[in-house]
DNA sequence: CTCACTATTGCTATGACTTGCGATAACCGA
DNA sequence: TCGGTTATCGCAAGTCATAGCAATAGTGAG
């Protein structure tokens, strides 16, 4: 199925601003800010508003053509919805960040989804803690 | 140790708006927000500047006299420090919140301290994803 | 008790969103 | 192709949190 079509099947409509908005976020290697994709659409077309970015980044991820993840800071980070999963992990002391494969999540959220029949998103924030190099220097 | 020596050890002061923070933070049950903080001793004492309730709680966390969390809204929530340690489940399409004994995560905890040297605070930021009522409703 | 030092306060400004509203432009049916 | 319906846009205003700065007030020394 194409944008034009999954949009307005779901009552919404295919304008530039949204066309433009995902192909920033689809051109893009790694996870983009709201405020990057504005960037970038900038750059390509004239003008467009932030809000209007906000927007249409949520109206496409509720097609599941983007996802957003959430990483030390207070920003929230998009990209393409077909990329390979994995979650990070934000030193609380030195904000450094690492990458884990999400196969290290499966067990909790198996046992999650059995106990508690929640379907965990355990990589849609990062997990907070002490780096490695962090924990040496304070003990 | 009382809360003016803890502070003057670190070089920090015990002013009059630190120590109804404190109090705020300390009389509510449960977590409550920085803006619940400031209307709680707005009743209590005179006025006081958001801004001083914020920086007055994480000056209170460095001490360890209080926490926080992130729960699904990205609003954040303060609670006293020696309260008992819970992690929160909360569905990405309702907004229901669920709480779960720490234990749960302990496996996991484990796993990226020996793997990755990283001490994990799983608790600190809410779990999302879809609870079992919409997983229901949805499929 | 008095005073100098400087941590902290209140206020203003900035950043990252979010929301309300009137104007605009997709979309669809005739 | 045209026109009405209404989703979406741009802009203004509001929210939560953080940062810079001059005025204020804890603190410890004398
Ligand atoms: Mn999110
Ligand atoms: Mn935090
Ligand atoms: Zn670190
Ligand atoms: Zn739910």
């Amino acid at each position: 199925m194409d944008l034009g079509s999954d949009l307005r099947a779901k009552g919404k409509r295919l304008t530039v601003q949204r066309r433009l908005v995902l192909e920033a976020v689809q051109r893009a290697r790694h996870h983009v800010t709201a405020d990057e994709v504005a960037k970038r659409v900038r750059g390509e077309a004239g003008q467009i508003d932030p809000s209007t970015v906000y927007r249409n980044l949520e109206a496409l991820e509720e097609l599941g053509y983007v996802t957003h993840t959430h990483l030390g800071s207070r920003v929230t980070r998009w990209h393409r919805a077909d990329m390979h999963q994995h979650a990070h992990l934000v030193c609380r002391s030195c904000g450094a960040e690492d990458e884990v494969p999400v196969s290290v999540f499966t067990g909790l959220a198996r046992r999650l989804r059995t106990s508690h029949g929640f379907r965990a998103d355990l990589a849609h924030s990062a997990v907070e803690g002490i780096c490695r190099r962090c924990a040496v220097v304070q003990s």
